[in-house]
DNA sequence: AGCACGCCGACT
DNA sequence: GTCGGCGTGCTC
């Protein structure tokens, strides 16, 4: 990427340097130094927070962003900053202000936290400007001359000619640079530097008209326009198929009609076209829309966009939340209790948390839209620090499903599926419609064993299993990607080997030989790895070719299947027995999400879910009394063993090579958090983490909690005043603040 | 994080 | 005799 630094050279030749006031400015950078460096600049350059800089730090150069002047300090030889890279701050006040409470609230250095709020190249000092070329005067009457030989020179002088404000350079990459260079010497074409405007896809005419809404949408969508100049936190509880993205796109609609900007965070999965299609048919303009697939120059493009206010709408994963939005007036998050708005490694915040943030911070209305909806929003609702919207109906008049356990004891079962289910799978199909089983386990058999002698194939570098994917014939680990060939007899004494356990694979095979009959379509991350996969299955399905449905998580985020009759949950004992703390609370949300995947048009839907636990209470609770009441009965379990989301938890992760060097450093942590923090704070551990040896590495984790954040945090920052930049040989330890996954 | 400096094993 | 392992310490 050439460098094109905003400033000229700080001393022309042949003058004597004068000397010039000088300014100090904290500066912060990438990397794990929590602290602030600070730089000298000339007086009269213009600066402000949030401009990126080039500065000396070391024997090398850094990116860094400009963050408060600061006085000169005699502790140490303050240099001056190389260059800036910016004429003005890229980053507003209100964003800045986000980015520091961000960094604050989830321990995580302010430099890298700046810096995560911009795409990868403006992050590694791409300037904003971009190289062009265009023909000088002598080039322009030569041009008229018609005085050129070479054939390529002639057809780059043609282009220029063409274009009296020049021509990017990244629109020439046919032209080899040897003739632009030819062209500089001969003094034909120069080249320059230009702020090129953002541009964005003009606005299309919205060709879907806005369905009729029912009486709950309408009164949601009023509640919250009636005071959407402030800020307010809606939670929208609307079970599935209740029409909530309708809710969403009025909203939407009246803030863009207002002249503002609208954020739509979605997760991860949900992202595809059709979502991006329904939404530019209704709002006549195409979205803004970002996920971690995207190239860096449509990241670049999306970004410098939203910043000019000329991308309207954005529909994002997670980090979308941190888009330099020019007049934001809306935030939307959908599916707010899914995971994947958590980001577990590094900077570890949380979507819905920073935007309920930005959006108390700009004084606009946030509305946080599920089907089950996480404790921590019920909470928060009972602590009326939401608002409740509630959509309690099936758009359309559609009924919930119905669903129902299914004892499998002692039944005789065929690839995992009972006699019961598959005398309703049959009775569906044969009456037309189409059939999805749920299974959270990808792959052919979760392990491979030795009925002779008891040999597992093991991963060598996690306590797990290694899952025999048959199709591919390779055995894999799914926590660290390790992968080996599949033996053709036991290693240890030779004899065959047999699979154990059902997955997605072996699913789809028994429903092939059982069901020939009828397509069979598998939703999972093996079928999906090559982009426009999904697209093409969901089409499949869709049109009807498809009557088997057999999939993981990736069914529970989203797509509709309006056509599915009956849903089979294959395996409940696993999800119902879960070590984590939130087991249940998944399940429950995973359950309620699958079983809305059915019967959405005129016929209700059913949902068989095989268990070994029938009578199972909180499994009857959840189907009896639905998930509303369920999710409020866990709340208050929580509340007697004060875990979250009634007390703030923090995890303090520690990983190394050896066994007992992390366990010792937690432990030390752990001692000295109980000597000198507040006595209100719980320390629980260290204990191994769920999977004790991952990719190499032992995990421990320490769990903090407390009642009160600011105890929390408190003792947070002393612990890692205390360890400052002591790092143990090779061990790694790392603060998430309000885990998800404890894994 | 980088990238130095700084002391102990197997190679031309 | 050197090349090189990564332990620890600093960077305005």
């Amino acid at each position: 990427m050439p460098e094109i630094p905003v400033d000229l050279p700080a001393q022309i030749p042949g003058q004597i340097p004068v000397q010039m006031p000088v300014l100090y400015w904290q500066v912060a950078l990438p990397g794990p130094l929590r602290q602030l460096f600070t730089y000298s600049l000339p007086a009269d350059r213009a600066v402000c927070a949030g401009m990126r800089v080039r500065v000396p730090l070391g024997r090398g150069f850094r990116v860094g962003v400009l963050w408060a002047p600061t006085q000169a300090s005699a502790d140490w030889v303050i240099k001056p900053i190389e260059s800036r890279l910016d004429e003005t701050s890229l980053l507003d006040e209100d964003l800045l202000a986000c980015l520091a409470w961000a960094a604050d609230y989830y321990h995580y250095p302010l430099g890298d936290t700046l810096l995560a709020a911009f795409p990868p190249s403006l992050r590694q000092g791409a300037p904003l400007r971009r190289l062009a070329f265009k023909l000088t005067e002598v080039g322009h009457t030569a041009w008229l001359a018609d005085s050129i030989r070479g054939l390529r020179q002639k057809n780059l002088m043609q282009r220029l000619a063409a274009k009296p404000d020049g021509v990017l350079v990244q629109h020439l990459g046919d032209v080899p640079a040897s003739v632009r260079r030819r062209l500089v010497e001969l003094g034909l074409i120069e080249e320059f530097s230009i702020l090129p405007p953002p541009s964005w896809p003009e606005a299309l005419a919205a060709h879907v008209a806005a369905p009729q809404l029912n009486d709950a949408q309408a009164a949601a969508v009023q509640a919250v326009l009636a005071v959407r100049a402030q800020f307010a936190v809606w939670l929208l509880e609307g079970v599935t198929g209740s029409g909530k993205t309708e809710v969403y796109l009025h909203l939407i609609a009246e803030v863009l009609a207002a002249g503002r900007q609208v954020l739509v965070l979605v997760p991860e999965i949900a992202l595809t076209p059709q979502w991006v299609t329904r939404f530019s048919g209704r709002l006549g303009l195409r979205p803004a829309v970002l996920h971690s697939g995207l190239a860096d120059a449509d990241r670049l493009h999306a970004w410098l966009a939203v910043r000019a206010g000329a991308a309207q709408v954005v529909i994002g994963t997670r980090s979308a939340v941190f888009q330099p939005f020019a007049d934001l007036g809306l935030i939307v998050v959908d599916e707010e209790h899914d995971a994947s708005l958590k980001q577990n490694e590094g900077f570890g915040y949380h979507a819905r948390d920073v935007a309920i943030w930005r959006a108390r911070r700009l004084a606009i209305p946030i509305v946080l839209g599920s089907a089950t909806p996480s404790l921590e929003s019920l909470r928060n609702l009972e602590l009326g620090r939401y608002q409740g919207l509630s959509l309690p109906e099936r758009a359309g008049g559609a009924a919930l499903p119905k669903i129902y356990p299914l004892d499998v004891r002692n039944q005789r079962m065929q690839g995992g599926l009972s006699d019961a289910l598959l005398a309703a799978i049959e009775q569906h199909l044969l009456a037309g419609g189409q059939v999805m089983l749920y299974l959270n386990r990808r792959g052919y058999a979760p392990n491979l064993l030795c009925h002779a002698c008891g040999w597992v194939a093991e991963c060598p570098h996690c306590d797990s299993f290694v899952t025999w994917h048959r199709h591919a014939q390779r055995l894999r680990c799914h926590h660290c990607g390790h992968e080996q060939a599949v033996p053709a007899h036991c290693p240890s004494c030779s004899a065959a080997l047999s699979p154990r356990g059902l997955g997605t694979e072996q699913l789809e095979d028994v429903l092939t030989a059982l069901f020939p009959d009828f397509g069979i379509e598998r939703l999972d991350r093996d079928a999906l790895s090559r982009v426009g996969e999904l697209d093409r299955r969901l089409a499949r399905i869709h049109s009807g070719a498809a009557r088997l449905i057999v999939g993981t998580q990736i069914l529970v985020k989203g797509h509709d299947f309006p056509n599915v009759s009956l849903v089979g949950i294959v395996d409940a004992d696993q999800a119902l027995f879960a070590n984590d703390f939130r087991g249940a609370e998944r399940f429950a949300q995973q359950l309620i999400q699958v079983a809305g995947r059915a019967g959405r048009a005129d016929r209700a839907g059913m949902v068989l879910v095989q268990t070994h636990h029938p009578a199972h209470l909180g499994l009857n609770q959840l189907i009896s009394h639905g998930y509303g009441y369920f999710a409020r009965g866990l709340l208050g379990e929580r509340t007697e063993i004060g875990l979250p989301p009634v007390r703030m938890a923090a995890l303090i992760r520690a990983d190394g090579p050896s066994i007992d060097a992390p366990n010792q450093l937690l432990a030390t942590m752990a001692d000295w958090l109980g000597q000198t923090s507040d006595e209100r704070l719980v320390i629980w551990g260290p204990v191994p983490a769920p999977m004790a040896r991952r990719a190499g590495r032992y995990r421990y984790q320490l769990l903090l909690l407390a009642s009160d954040r600011r105890v929390l945090h408190a003792a947070l920052s002393a612990l890692e005043a205390w360890q400052g930049s002591r790092r143990p040989a090779g061990i790694r330890w790392s603060i998430d603040v309000d885990p998800l996954d404890m894994a």
